[in-house]
DNA sequence: ACGAAAAGGATTTTT
DNA sequence: TCCTTTTCGT
């Protein structure tokens, strides 16, 4: 143990060998701060405090596994398996599972996603005969979703006037009926969703002292990782369970905490030491990741923030390149600088391609820096989108599975009942629902029952009911016996999934395939697996429980050499040598969405500060003048954030005037400009013929680069439709002399730009017929 | 009941 | 632009 706590500094070992009582330690970007919490951990068993008391939350399973390996490595795997490690969402399922009875729940409870919650939500407003314009179904549930990460059951809901006077004003006075019908028929579906997990424990925790008093006397040591980003339900259960020994410590970075949107609360750290006594604070203020100019750029946007700790990052690294900023005409300039700076950068420094990370805001933005990437070659990978265990295939196998552990699930029956097609069509589906919600059963035990529960149907569907309970009840002989992988074997070829996509053709299809195969190769890797961890079962029920909780980044496999690109929240807690941040625009980065209110602005802001800092050695912040968003062409502005870095940290890399649009350069860069590819449509002719500008402007195109000659700069350059005009510029005029470009506006063609000349006042001029030169 | 075609909505982020 | 949902014809 010595050696490796020999390799702290100071400001990191303080927090490693406080054991005992409340602590946080604030941590910023680059600090060392997993190298705190596991050498912590370790460094606690090595004073003989048994792993079994030891509770340590996180923010994803990836976080959890890693530090758990990296712990094992130190103290051996044998003492390590014990520890309580993992996301709050997985520790506590299995709390509850245990407990379930006590909640009047299954223990083999399903786990409700995002997507399920969708579909019975917008179910119940059919139901209920409710426009479904006005109770949408994605709102409906984030509102819910929020109730419960505020504690606020149904009937605390029905109890407090100000929220239904809310609701109502909101055109939503059936608000409440519809979160009460949700909650029952998630209870009657012996389903959580994702926010029940951390509900119910609260409801646990509170109804049962003596659950309180088991799993306060099990947890004496309680650890929390980003604790920023805990929402209220998450601070009650750390409250609860550390009150009796106080011996809590969190960590976190409130300039990190970018989850406010789903309930996330920074007052949890920027408050803790007020919720307990004798509260030790230790600061890692030393950034061991990135450069200076990194560090420094990265402060000076954070310090526009009100709401904050105390604390200086700095660092002792070399200062480092620039921050580099470049400005392009459109999204796909954008993706082209940036894989030809990656290409560069490569070849320039002898660099795999794992140095380099994309990062931005939407996973809309991914496509174009795809395009870019595919024609220079560069592999890549995006994270996050549509996970693995949300795709339709892959859901629809694993609602086979779900019924079969839990034939109550409604929303896997609903979703396989039909599917493949066994002629049982909406409208049987409809009376399946009516008669279970009449009598108070569950659909599966409706369809089991069919005369009793007077649903009326004829006699070919009746059948086919019955044949589809037949089946479902088949599978579960066959769980009994079989394992995991060998049950969804079974599961995929019986039920007629596997002729479905076969005979589908298509390449969709064909995916499709090669999708439920790797799904059924991860069973065979998690049948295996379970041979050698003492804390699974390797049970069906346990599969789809880590399914559920799972993540894309979770599962980080085979070949690592490829660029990353992903969301800047999915890249929290990552880092690289070489960041892009890409579509710094303003509605973008900051969103639209985002910038009602000042705390919405500052998350944003602290969203920028995380991107920043993943940068090791370099970053880039490019963006465009415009932008293909929702299939149109759409005109940005550069991001606010930008502006607000101090600028002695920035390298402003576009050039004024070489890097007016130049279908030569660009093309003999690239080797293959598509001209299709090419969305600007600016009357460039104006230029490169002769001729009335006029004259066809739609139709001109780029076709082949050999025809176009490059712009003549003696010749005044004259169009400036496609030459990076932007704000601030000064112009020369033909006519009006010299003047300060004071705004832009309007798409295509019709681009104009409202000009100060020093001797004629403002003008608006058309950017396809004025005569300008860039001189400033 | 089912598929094809048309319409409509979405783009903030995810356990 | 792309994906999902609804509508319509069989």
């Amino acid at each position: 143990m010595e050696k490796y706590l020999s390799q702290l500094n100071s400001a990191q070992l303080e927090p490693t060998v406080q054991i005992e009582g409340p602590m946080i330690v604030i941590a910023g970007a680059g600090s060392g701060k997993t190298r705190v919490l596991t050498y912590r951990i370790a460094y606690m068993m090595s004073q003989g405090i048994d792993a079994f008391n030891i509770l340590a939350l996180t923010f994803t399973n990836k976080a959890a596994r890693e530090m758990k390996e990296r712990i094992a490595s130190i103290v051996g795997a044998s003492e390590a398996k014990n520890l309580w490690m993992g996301t709050f969402h997985s520790v506590f399922a299995r709390i509850l599972r245990s407990e379930a009875d006590k909640l009047g729940y299954p223990s083999n409870f399903t786990i409700y996603d995002t997507q399920d919650s969708d579909r019975l939500i917008a179910s119940i407003i059919k139901e209920m005969n409710l426009d479904k314009d006005i109770y949408k179904y994605k709102q409906i549930r984030s509102r819910i979703s929020s109730y419960k990460n505020s504690l606020i059951t149904v009937r605390a809901y029905f109890q407090n006037p100000e929220l239904i006077e809310a609701d109502t004003m909101a055109r939503r006075p059936r608000m409440g009926d519809i979160y009460k019908e949700y909650v029952e028929r998630c209870f009657k579906a012996g389903a959580m969703d994702f926010d029940d997990l951390l509900l119910k424990t609260n409801e646990l925790l509170t109804r049962f002292p003596d659950v309180l008093m088991k799993y306060q006397n099990r947890f004496r040591y309680i650890l929390v990782d980003e604790y920023q980003d805990t929402n209220h339900s998450q601070y009650l259960i750390v409250r609860a369970l550390s009150d009796k020994f106080q011996n809590i410590c969190v960590v976190g970075d409130d300039a990190q905490s970018i989850y406010a949107f789903r309930g996330a609360n920074i007052n949890n750290i920027l408050n803790f030491q007020k919720d307990y006594d004798d509260v030790k604070v230790f600061r890692l203020e030393q950034n061991y990741r990135s450069t200076k100019n990194i560090v420094n750029a990265a402060n000076s946007i954070i310090d526009k923030n009100q709401t904050k700790l105390d604390k200086i990052v700095w660092t002792a690294n070399d200062e480092g390149e620039k921050i580099k900023v470049n400005r392009s005409l459109t999204d796909a300039d954008e993706g082209r600088f940036v894989a030809n700076s990656i290409f560069e950068n490569k070849m320039n420094n002898q660099l795999p391609n794992s140095d380099f990370a994309i990062l931005y805001r939407t996973n809309a933005q991914s496509r174009s820096i795809e395009d870019a990437l595919r024609k220079r070659d560069i592999p890549y990978r995006i994270y996050g989108g549509l996970s693995f265990y949300q795709r339709k295939e892959i859901k629809d196998v694993l609602s086979y599975l779900r019924l079969i552990i839990n034939p109550a699930d409604e929303e896997a029956l609903k979703r396989i009942i039909n599917f493949p097609p066994r002629g049982i069509g909406q409208t049987t589906v409809d009376k399946l629902i009516v008669a279970a919600n009449g009598h108070n059963k569950t659909i599966f035990e409706v369809m089991k029952h069919l005369d009793k529960a007077e649903v009326n149907v004829n006699s070919g569907t009746k059948t086919k009911l019955q044949d589809f309970v037949t089946l479902i009840e088949s599978y579960q002989v066959l769980n009994q016996t079989a394992d995991v992988f060998e049950l969804a074997e079974h599961v995929t070829r019986t039920s007629g999934l596997i002729r479905e996509f076969k005979n589908d053709g298509t390449p969709e299809g064909v995916a499709r395939m090669e999708n439920i195969e790797e799904l059924l190769n991860g069973m065979k890797d998690f049948v295996e697996g379970q041979k050698e961890l003492a804390d699974t079962t390797g049970s069906l029920a346990e599969f789809l429980e880590d399914v559920a909780l799972a993540t894309d980044l979770d599962a980080d496999k085979g070949d690592s050499n490829h660029v990353a690109l992903m969301t800047i929240h999915l890249a929290k807690g990552l880092e690289f040598p070489y960041v892009y941040i890409v579509g710094l625009e303003e509605d973008l980065f900051p969103s639209a969405m985002s910038m009602g209110t000042r705390s919405e602005l500052e998350e944003e802001r602290r969203l920028f500060y995380v991107a920043l800092t993943r940068a090791e050695k370099q970053a880039y912040l490019t963006y465009a003048l415009s932008r293909y968003r929702w299939g149109k062409l759409v005109d940005s502005e550069p991001s606010r954030f930008i502006e607000e870095i101090d600028d002695t940290y920035l390298d402003i890399i576009t050039p004024k005037e070489e890097r007016r649009f130049n279908p030569m350069l660009s093309a003999d860069i690239f080797g293959d400009v598509e001209p299709n590819k090419i969305r600007y449509k600016p009357a460039k002719q104006v230029v490169l013929k002769k001729g009335n500008p006029k004259s066809e402007p739609e139709k001109f195109q780029i076709s082949t680069p050999k025809n176009l000659k490059p712009v003549s700069k003696t010749h005044g350059n004259t169009n400036l439709f496609d030459s990076k005009l932007v704000v601030g510029n000064v112009v020369k005029h033909i006519r009006f002399g010299t003047g300060e470009v004071l705004k832009i506006e309007g798409s295509g063609a019709d681009v104009k730009a409202e000009i100060n000349f020093q001797h004629g006042g403002v003008k608006k001029l058309l950017l396809r017929f004025a005569k300008l030169e860039v001189v400033g």
